[in-house]
This record gives C-alpha cells, sequence and structure tokens, in this order.
DNA sequence: GGCCAACATGTAGTAAAATTACACCAATAA
DNA sequence: TTATTGGTGTAATTTTACTACATGTTGGCC
C-alpha cells in the first residue's frame, strides 16, 4: 500500500502529494487518524484528501485507513529497489525476483476488495468470454483464454484495437469481456468498454483504478501501475495479472462444480502419454 | 482477537453473545462493516453492539474494525494446500495466490544455482534466439519474444512441433534455442535439443531436471514440477518460468550496456501518447 | 402477591466524521 | 482578451459512532 503511494506521488496534484508524503512518513499514525486532523496536517482541505485516496485506487478515506493497518501488520520482505547499471548480474537477477515476489504479495493482501464473486456469476453464465490486450498485455489474454476455455465455456482472445472494437460492437447481453491493461490509458479500451456496456455486456477490467478504462468497466480489479522509474524495470505488474487470472479460474471452477472437474479432467487426459 | 472473542463469549449477555458469535462467523465482512449495519444482522440495537466492544477490552466500535483487520492480515506464512471442492471462492482465491507467491519463493532461493552468466554470454553474441514451447510454455515463448527481441537481437517464438523440428535443423553454430517445458517429457523435444546441439548452437533448457529434455540441453534452469494433485491446481510453475524469463532478460540488458538501454528506450517512446 | 433492585435492551438524540455539491481561482490555449 | 481546464477550498449533506435516558425483565425479599 506504501509502495503504492510512493509510486503514485508524482502523478499528483501538490496538495494531495503533501499528502501522500505524511502518510508514508507517518504510517503508524495516518492509519487511525481522522480525515479532519489529517487535512490539517497538510495544510489542505477535507475534499482535497478523499480526492488522494480516489487517485491512489481506493474507495475512499475510511478504505485508506483500513489498507494502511493491514499494510502495517505484514511484514515486508523482498522489497524492491531499482535495478541499476552497475550492479552484477546475480544481484540484478535477485533484485527482478524480489520485484515480482513483491507485487504477487501486495496483490494478495488487496484480494479481499477484489470483486471475485461477481466476476464469477457473470463468467458462469456466460455466453462467451473474450480477453482484450494489447503488447505484454496480449500474452496474458491469450493465456486466459487458452486456460478458461478448458471449463467449457467458449473463449476468444483479442489482441489488436480493430478487433476488439468490433467484439464489443456485437456483444449480448450474456457476454463477457475482459480487459487487460496495465496503465489503462488506451482510449480506445474505454470505448470498448463503454461500446460493450452499452449493449448489455458484462466489462470486467483488470487495470489502473486511476484510469479511464477502469471508469468505464463494470467490474474493477485494480491493479496497481508500476511506474518505470527504471528501463530495466521488468514487468512484474504482468504477473500478478496472470496470477490473478489463474485465481478467478479457479474460482470459477469451483462455482462449476461438477461440470469443470470433468472438463478439466477431459482436456488434460487428452495429454497423457 | 477472534479468541479473545470467542473467550469472553460466556460471560456475556445474549444479545452481545449473538454479536460475538456473527463476528467469529463472519470475520471478513466483520472488518469493515458499520456500526448500524452490525446491530441489524445480529437483530440487535446499535448501543449493544458498542457494549459488546467494551466488554471484550475494546475502546469502542472503531477500535474492533482495527483489531480486525490486523487478526486477518496476520502472517499466515505462504504454505500452499490443496484446494478443494468445499472451500469458498475467497479461501481458493487465496490458496491460489500463495501457491503462486511459494513457486516464486522457491526459484528464487534456486537462483544461485542457474548458469545465469552463461546463458547471458550466448544470448549476448547470438545471431538469433528462438524460444519454443507448447501449450501454456506457448505463450510463455511469445511472451519472452515479445520481450528479448526489444533488445535488439532478432527473435522467434516457436510454438508447434513441426516448427520446432525444423529450426533444430537449420541452427547455425551462433543460434540460441530455449525450451520450455513444465514436465520436459516431449520426446520431440529432447531430439529438437540433439539436433539443435548437433549443429553447433546454444541450447537452453527451462525445465524438469529429471527428463530427457534436461539432459540434452547445454544449459539447464531446472524448474521444479508441481505436481498436480488436484484438477484445481493451476500453472504457478509457468509463473515461475516467466519471472525467471524476466530476470535473464534484465541481466542480458545489463550485459549490452549502452545498446539495450538505448533500444528498450526507443521501443517504450514509440508507445508514448 | 407486591415491591424493589439489578441488569439487559432499545429509543432517540448528539456530536463528530466522511462525503458531496458547488464556487472560486490560477494557469493555459484559442 | 476570453474561454477552458484543473486544482482547491467552503459549506451543506449524509453517514456513523456514541451517549443519555427510558423501558422492560428477572430475581430476591418482606
Amino acid at each position: 500500500m506504501l509502495a503504492t503511494i510512493s509510486q503514485a506521488l508524482p502523478r499528483l496534484s501538490p496538495s494531495e502529494r503533501r499528502v501522500g508524503h505524511w502518510i508514508i512518513e507517518h504510517p503508524k499514525e495516518a492509519a487511525n487518524i481522522t480525515l479532519a486532523r489529517l487535512a490539517r496536517e497538510c495544510e489542505t482541505s477535507e475534499p482535497t484528501v478523499v480526492r488522494f485516496c480516489r487517485h491512489v485506487g481506493l474507495g475512499g478515506f475510511r478504505e485508506l485507513a483500513i489498507r494502511l493497518t493491514e499494510a502495517l501488520s505484514s511484514p515486508t520482505t523482498y522489497v524492491h529497489r531499482d535495478v541499476s547499471p552497475d550492479d552484477s548480474a546475480s544481484d540484478a537477477v535477485i533484485k527482478v525476483m524480489d520485484a515480482s515476489i513483491q507485487s504477487l504479495i501486495e496483490m494478495r493482501s488487496q484480494l479481499s476488495s477484489m470483486p471475485i464473486d461477481e466476476a464469477v456469476i457473470a463468467m458462469k453464465s456466460a455466453r462467451q468470454i473474450a480477453f482484450a490486450g494489447l503488447g505484454a498485455s496480449g500474452h496474458v489474454a491469450s493465456d486466459a483464454c487458452h486456460k478458461f476455455f478448458r471449463l467449457g465455456i467458449p473463449c476468444s482472445s483479442l489482441s489488436d484495437i480493430p478487433m476488439i472494437l468490433q467484439f464489443a460492437a456485437i456483444t449480448q447481453p450474456d457476454d463477457v469481456l475482459v480487459l487487460l491493461s496495465h496503465t489503462g490509458r488506451w482510449q480506445d479500451f474505454a470505448r470498448a468498454a463503454k461500446l460493450a456496456k452499452a449493449r448489455g455486456a458484462s466489462v470486467i477490467a483488470l487495470t489502473n483504478p486511476d484510469s479511464d478504462v477502469a471508469r468505464e468497466a463494470s467490474l474493477l480489479f485494480p491493479c496497481p501501475v508500476i511506474e518505470d522509474t527504471s528501463v530495466y524495470t521488468p514487468m512484474s505488474s504482468r504477473l500478478a495479472q496472470l496470477a490473478l487470472l489463474d485465481a478467478i479460474h479457479v474460482a470459477l471452477a469451483l462455482a462449476q462444480g461438477d461440470t469443470a472437474s470433468e472438463n478439466l479432467r477431459r482436456s488434460k487426459d487428452a495429454l497423457k502419454f
């Protein structure tokens, strides 16, 4: 959580940045401070603090308190430091691994606030599911597709803008569109989300909570953006997305009950030697 | 905290005991419920709930929320237990996440025994790199390809047997073939490895160390096989492979020095808005 | 049985805290 | 200049936790 905040700092307005700084410097006190006092402490107004919370992907000030106590009571190993050009190869490799582990741990701690049950319900009765992603997320999409289709639900993966928009334009009410994007900045994604939602389809987004795509989605799985401070920084957030999709996949399989076990076992048997 | 509550239960009045019971049965929801809703849920009044809090040694209702989130995000090491059909969705999701984290942690601890430097040397002077994988590993392969080509080295990804064999048959001494396989059981992979090695190419394998593919490779990155005891078990080993490739990628970029930063920055700039 | 005491519980009010709506101001582009 | 946008604060609204007080309910004692 603190990491999420410090990552968000650069793209916040001055007053909000003061709030972020104060929290990072006084995490203990921040955990159960009141809105009014925090505002006074940072020499700003209450709404600004609330806006700050929204910008770092929280629902409101109350959630901030919850997330902070959570963060403070879970030990943080595997802290991520940037890879620097004069690292030895082995140093660098360990740092990258730590960053990956860290991003998974962060995601784990946020699982409780994600709409997993809702997503499972939507997918369970879906006519078809489409996974859409560009670039690196495109691979995540096809991986997810490859995984979910084994549950017996028609799946497809879309990895270019025209296809995504076309798909969105012909969705039906019980279709599910899963949008994968790290930054959430692609305007066409937001457009596709709006389009699909207008036609009654469910739009699930795994993306930066502070983005147009996130705002247009019917269900949002917030994925913190790793700001690329260094060109060497790998795409750990992609790992987190994959793991999250794994988790949703299993939850869906459970919800399907016998059908799923049956389908999974059959598709595994087909690969036997 | 939950223990404290159940300990206190017997010496509480009936209504307060209902409150205690409900909290123990729904700890997750209890962590960020409102006073009014909790009272309604237990069919009692708000002051009773507050009195309950006082009786279990808390200052008030607000403190209850804090203590609960603390208790819930407690250490709980990331030990993996299999997902069972009668898990609730949230239980299952956490287990899957834990399994993923665990497999990354395991891989991290084995990094020192992996031939990273050798792999980097081979790749640095490679004429081309091909990543080969079938099924789920196919996605890992194309992901890796997408990542490494940005370092300026010609890359390709192969995801079916004929292509892999054909590629192996025409390799040249400074080509690198990266084989991705969970089990290492595909005989054709071992054949491709032998073929490519005979023509002088470097064969790097990310696979089960106890397999034919592993034995044929010139460089081996051992990836522990997760035995699929349950159909629900997700593909955490694939995550580990991805993370490992991330790490190698960064190590290679460092070894390339300025060239790599330059290439990476350029390919990033190409996506700017 | 009637009366009192102690406790349990709920009603209604209060103070504080979070959130929202709206207005203002400064910086920037037309 | 004027319009527009984004950042910010003021003030009103709603929600939330807590408190004071009233009402019942039980159990003992005369």
